[in-house]
DNA sequence: TCTGGGGTCCTAGGACCC
DNA sequence: TCTGGGGTCCTAGGACCC
């Protein structure tokens, strides 16, 4: 049987849940803003009909932002979480497998299914009637060319109308006429840096990558490449990833409210990101042995004195106690921390991550500490409970430069009681 | 004054072993 | 004085994604 795949992709997601909850917005531009309100991650058509580009900075744009009346707000990840979720549930009745592939987009195998686009209808107003939210959906024999398909039901008429783009459907004339008018840069996989390399060689469209010696191409580009190019001609590289695998390295870091060069307030940010971390750690029963600490300053700031360094700690067996953790960090920070710097970032990754069962002892490890783990879980159940950062260790009190700029963030309308919206 | 955060995969090169 | 070659593991860095 020919492989179908579906690509459902919110459209806009952040800037529609937005909308969701101040109707007064549609039609209005709707700009969102990155964490600490650093640059634009999310537009509304109506703000990228504006000209606003993705990723500006919002600092160079918040005067053109106001001349236009664009409705701007922080990020609020609470609610985009929340919406994704209830999006996700109902995308999982639609086909038999579904890979949730970010926080707005998933992959569901339509194999099988009779008439694919008049299931993909129903799936449309399903979503938009149970949660508001407007999803384009793409088509094709690979995830690769599913994906292609999306951009094409957002971008290309005649599928801008129906949001909906099937390139199974299409005869390899016209499928090769479609092909020949988009620039490879627009394909999953090819990025900024290798698009100009493939445009000097002379492959400038998706035809003509699709015709091109993939073996060749691979000894130059590597073997994603050599799949990018076999996907293209419809043959499956990519497997559909239904269970979500465990994280192979955990990173929580911010850029700072203001810049700090003081050590009380970067071991305060430190302990922040390390209980962040360790949380991330603990939900997926995992224990982390390596811990790479890094502070930096300001790249933007070109006149001020640069300093950039990170520090890895090694446990000697492997933890998921945030004390162990807490204390490995400092190490690290005393390491690297030098006076005389503003710094604008810092950071931990947590790695050399496994499951919690397998006990590694060492030969000179203490025994596991019964105690001590009911403390633990005791600590995650209160934070999940009261919402996190209920409980803190003492150095995450050092400080509050670190805090980051949330000036424009929206209510949590779904996640938080004293936050929903009022019907009045 | 103000420029995000969190991930994955792949590759090359070094260390080490037999 | 001559000083192999293949395999594995690890790490750092690059590229990409959302």
């Amino acid at each position: 049987m020919q492989p179908l795949m579906a690509l459902v992709d919110c459209n806009n997601f952040y800037a529609s849940c937005e909308r969701i909850f101040q109707p007064k917005l549609e039609g209005t531009p709707i700009v969102i803003l990155s964490n600490n309100d650093g640059c634009i991650v999310s537009r509304s058509n109506e703000a990228k009909a504006l000209g606003i580009p993705m990723g500006a900075p919002y600092h160079e744009w918040k005067h053109e932002l106001q001349r236009h009346r664009v409705a701007v707000f922080s990020s609020n990840y609470a609610l985009y979480g929340d919406m994704s979720r209830r999006v996700m549930n109902i995308l999982s009745r639609y086909a038999p497998h579904q890979e949730i592939y970010s926080i707005d987009e998933c992959f569901l195998d339509f194999t099988g299914i009779a008439n694919p686009e008049a299931h993909a209808a129903t799936l449309r107003a399903d979503i938009r009637k149970c949660t508001g939210i407007p999803v384009a959906v793409g088509l094709g024999a690979t995830k690769t060319l599913a994906k292609l398909a999306n951009y094409c039901a957002k971008k290309r008429s005649p599928w801008l109308n129906t949001g909906i783009c099937n390139l199974s459907a299409l005869t390899p004339d016209s499928l090769g006429l479609l092909l020949d008018s988009i620039p490879v840069s627009e394909i999953w996989g090819v990025g900024h840096r290798t698009a100009p390399k493939l445009e000097a060689r002379g492959i400038r469209t998706l035809r003509q990558l699709a015709k091109a010696d993939s073996k060749g191409l691979r000894k130059s580009f590597g073997v994603v490449m050599e799949r990018i190019i076999a996907e293209l001609n419809g043959t499956p590289c990519l497997e559909l990833e239904e269970v979500c695998p465990d994280k192979r390295q955990i990173l929580s870091s911010r850029s700072f409210g203001e810049l700090i060069s003081d050590l009380p307030n970067l071991e305060a940010a430190i302990a922040n990101h390390v209980s962040h971390g360790v949380e991330k750690l603990r939900h997926q029963h995992s224990k982390a042995t390596l811990i790479t600490v890094f502070i930096r300053t300001s790249p933007f700031r070109r006149r001020d004195p640069q300093y950039s360094a990170h520090s890895t700690v090694t446990l000697t067996v492997p933890s998921n106690d945030i004390g162990v953790f807490q204390k490995a960090a400092n190490q690290g920070l005393q390491r690297i921390y030098k006076p005389g710097f503003r710094y604008q970032k810092a950071g931990v990754i947590l790695q050399a991550i496994e499951p919690e069962l397998i006990r590694q002892t060492d030969l000179f490890a203490e025994p596991p500490d019964e105690r001590r783990e009911q403390l633990l879980k005791t600590l995650d159940r209160i934070n999940r409970q009261y919402g996190r950062e209920t409980l803190r260790t003492a150095t995450e009190l050092l400080g509050t430069k670190w805090h980051m700029r949330q000036a424009l963030r929206s209510p949590r309308y779904t996640t938080c009681w004293e936050e929903l919206p009022w019907v009045g």
